[in-house]
DNA sequence: CACGATACCTGTAAGC
DNA sequence: TGCTTACAGGTATCGT
């Protein structure tokens, strides 16, 4: 997916051509992502003026002015497309605004999602009862880490990726915070260091924000709603670089198999 | 409960 | 060229 730093860049985009916007139009293209669409989606919509946006870990929210936000989740492969050329297979869901802008929410894996929630209610979605702090909200420290990690012996890397515990980590970020912290990514999370959790904690804002920053990253099938494409890919330490030298030390970059997927990481610097 | 494996779905790239 | 296989940003669910 989109990680957390995409679906920041993702709303950033479409608050551009929605915010205080009316929604003329929704078009509904098929029944269900992951799971159905709300069945009374365009009906609660269309008419509506978006009050404003937002970001819950990988969530973004689209607020009305009909005490309704609209939650979607771009799972693995989608994008909110904008003004698009021609509308395909995969595009799922439309929306026209009165500013005569037209967009599409593609996903050609369809393992996201959209809900519609009352806003008041938000809080209380039970996915978002279940997910844990933001990551840039300044509430992950060492200790807290600690705190978390105490008496769990599945692999910190495994744990980083669990939205339990961090709200927003995805594997390309997990992989690069770890770089930063020089920890071993196969390690037992209890048996972390004080020291390295506390880089880590510091770690983990700093390369969101610098994904944010370049404009989160470009995978093959990630385009921002303005169409302009991220850099930050450009940027990675040990993500997608297995055999290619670590930026450190010189080493070789690894990719080890964990939890079914791939992880990225220096052997000589990480440990 | 913690943990690992599997399923969901499609597109792309690599290997034969 | 065509077929098969592996892999891809996530998450829910099912065994053990």
């Amino acid at each position: 997916m989109p990680e957390l730093p995409e679906v920041e860049i993702t709303v950033r985009g479409l608050a551009q051509v929605l915010e205080g916007r009316r929604i003329e139009r929704v078009e509904l293209r098929r029944a269900d992502l992951r799971r159905a669409f709300p069945a009374d989606l365009g009906q609660r919509l269309t008419g509506a003026r978006v009050t404003g946006l937002g970001r819950r870990a990988k969530y973004g929210l689209i607020h009305t002015d009909r005490a309704d936000t609209l939650v979607f989740h771009l799972g693995m492969s989608g994008t909110w497309r904008i003004d698009p050329d021609e509308i395909g297979l995969h595009d799922h869901l439309l929306l026209e605004t009165d500013g005569g802008h037209r967009l599409s929410l593609n996903d050609p894996r369809r393992f996201g999602s959209v809900d519609l929630l009352r806003t008041e209610e938000m809080d209380d979605w039970p996915t978002f009862k279940a997910i844990g702090p933001e990551p840039l909200g300044g509430e992950i420290t060492g200790s807290w880490l600690h705190d978390r990690f105490a008496g769990r012996t599945a692999a910190v890397k495994l744990l980083l990726l669990d939205q339990r515990i961090v709200a927003g980590l995805g594997n390309i970020y997990v992989c690069e915070a770890l770089f930063r912290a020089r920890i071993d990514p196969r390690k037992a999370a209890a048996r972390v260091s004080r020291a390295k959790l506390a880089a880590l904690a510091a770690a983990i804002p700093v390369v969101l924000q610098d994904a944010i920053a370049a404009g989160g990253s470009s995978l093959r099938d990630f385009v921002q709603p303005d169409g302009g494409l991220g850099y930050f890919s450009a940027q990675y330490d040990v993500y997608g670089r297995e055999g290619q030298p670590c930026r450190a030390c010189g080493g070789c970059v690894r990719r080890i198999v964990q939890g079914g997927r791939s992880t990225f990481f220096c052997g000589t610097c990480q440990r």
